[in-house]
DNA sequence: TGTTCATCATTAGGTAACCTAACATTTAGG
DNA sequence: CCTAAATGTTAGGTTACCTAATGATGAACA
């Protein structure tokens, strides 16, 4: 009976070790689907993600930078190239003048709708072939791989 | 009748792109979840990638870019570093003296077993605070996922 | 059998997105 | 006050991708 215990609990550690084996695999084959869905003259999945952010109103540098899980200086450095393009303004904040607020322009508004319209349609496509129980099956693990992320957020 | 036929489909679409749209979401999360997993002296991402198909046995160049989903440049480029860390070496092609077969050495599947391990041993530890139900889910969704990412392969 | 076209890999040169370290500014706490 | 912490920006570097051009070999066929 102990065991069996044992032997039980060794398994279950095997098996979140394999899990974890294979889920690695599909992220990182998941890499190339992702690539897949940039276009040409559009936005890059980094502005993409750094004016999603801004939908809901201004956001500070640090915040876009924790949301993304990147350094302050890769969020102000995305942020600049989207003040160039147009889609996005830095205001000072009212509350702290050390920090900058981040607002979308209604250009920019426009950009993130088509940019993820076009986005969802590709894949969309892709998902096309899957049977309605495969589909279940990915939708079902959605809101796990969204807790696991969300576990990282610190 | 028909009414009710068209608003299914036209469900079925909306529900399709919907579920496009949170796939879309996990995996821009999931980023960062990868990244997460690198660590200081040991592979990269990409060179890890790139010494595990050679596990079982040579692998030519072009087909080394095909299964990463970069193109040949890109694949030399990890080669080359590989064989300057003594991990892979490149070999003429016996049959077809364009090509070059990339072989692992001794030191190059030293390299891919522990860099493999601690990487499912992070992933694990953070999939360890999953409910049984939610790894369920998860496991469920992997093959499915791994059958989207097979489908891009052209 | 030679010429031509395709295929395989490398080289050269460029870009995007990340990083750390150093800085200026502003806030907050003894 | 005056020092310590927090917020962004700038500067400089790295990594991993890309396209275009090149060299070398194989394959098709007149």
């Amino acid at each position: 009976m102990l065991g069996y215990l044992m032997m039980n609990r060794k398994s279950d550690e095997e098996e979140l070790r394999e899990l974890a084996g294979d889920f690695r695999e599909a992220l990182r084959h998941s890499v190339y689907l992702v690539r897949r869905l940039d276009a040409e003259g559009e936005l890059s999945a980094a502005q993409l993600s750094t004016l999603k952010m801004l939908l809901d109103g201004g956001v500070r540098v640090g915040e876009i930078a924790r949301n993304l899980g990147v350094r302050v200086p890769s969020a102000t450095e995305q942020i600049i190239k989207l003040e160039r393009a147009g889609l996005a303004r830095r205001e000072p904040d009212p509350d702290d003048s050390r920090a900058v607020r981040v607002v979308l322009t209604p250009a920019g508004r426009d950009a993130v709708d088509s940019a993820n319209a076009r986005r969802n349609a590709v894949m969309a496509g892709i998902l096309s072939s899957l049977s309605e129980q495969d589909r279940q099956a990915l939708a079902a693990a959605l809101p796990v791989i969204g807790q696991i992320n969300a576990s990282l957020q610190d």
